[in-house]
DNA sequence: ATACAAATTGCGAAAAATTTGCAATTTGTA
DNA sequence: TACAAATTGCAAATTTTTCGCAATTTGTAT
């Protein structure tokens, strides 16, 4: 078993929630992508009803096992499993594509030091930056 | 006028849009407040149609003049003026206040680095932070 | 000023996205 | 294995967003 899987687990286990095959199998389609837009999740999760999709979207973000994000002006809301060692996203303004990229301890201290100085304990953050990529520079 | 109202319309002029009093009533709204939902808006602006509200928040998104937020984990989608000097917000998981923060250079410096180590031209970025604000914590 | 072409608005209706109630099923626990 | 509680699927309701089109408004060139 994955570590992600392993600890997806505990944490539904902490929020006593049951773990069912389409929560499952939500998490693992979540796993597989930086990023995913909610209707890709229904169309590809045929054996779920979209209530139910929604349903543990909406779960999943409440205990923290993802997150929303507003990628490009036009693009629709998309989703992130919170699992990935990556967090911070870059999307192309052009073609849409959107790439991954690891913490940044620099950016990861600061966001600390200017949570405290605004008074906020930090729990979370999110950094979407927005350009053109290589292929669409030319 | 102030330099804000002048450089929203030199943008729109750029962009050939045509400023209507829709439109400014639109841009002052927003830069009142750090973040705004659609809905907000709607109904404080009464005289406008909502179809009119939608389409230029599409155009101002298109041009760059907001931007889309997403704060919490249960929050509405937001607008923020990006004609302000801040560009970050900081929300509060508990009570949903909204704060928003100057840039930070460093942060600023090591998202233009990062950007160009993966083949991008950055052009925007945003930075949310979620955690519990000072009143909160008590 | 005035007139004109093109852009924008308001309205109503349509389409898309999200949520809800409830009976049937599934889950974890004892 | 049995039970209580949680979750699902379904259909319908609600909310959000978009669209077509006639009427109005805007910027520009007389």
């Amino acid at each position: 078993m994955s570590p992600e899987l392993t600890r997806f687990k505990s944490v539904m286990r902490q929020n006593n929630c049951f773990i069912t095959k389409q929560r499952l199998a939500l998490f693992k389609y979540l796993q597989a992508s930086p990023a995913i837009s909610i209707n890709a999740l229904i169309n590809d999760l045929p054996n779920q009803d979209q209530a139910t999709v929604y349903r543990n979207i909406k779960l999943f973000e409440r205990i923290g096992i993802i997150s929303r994000l507003q990628l490009g002006w036009n693009s629709k809301l998309e989703l992130s499993n919170t699992f990935h060692d990556h967090h911070h996203h870059m999307s192309c303004v052009k073609c849409g594509k959107v790439v991954a990229w690891e913490e940044d301890p620099t950016i990861e201290l600061r966001i600390q030091t200017v949570a405290l100085k605004l008074g906020f304990i930090p729990q979370d953050h999110q950094l979407e930056i927005r350009g053109l990529c290589q292929s669409c520079q030319k």
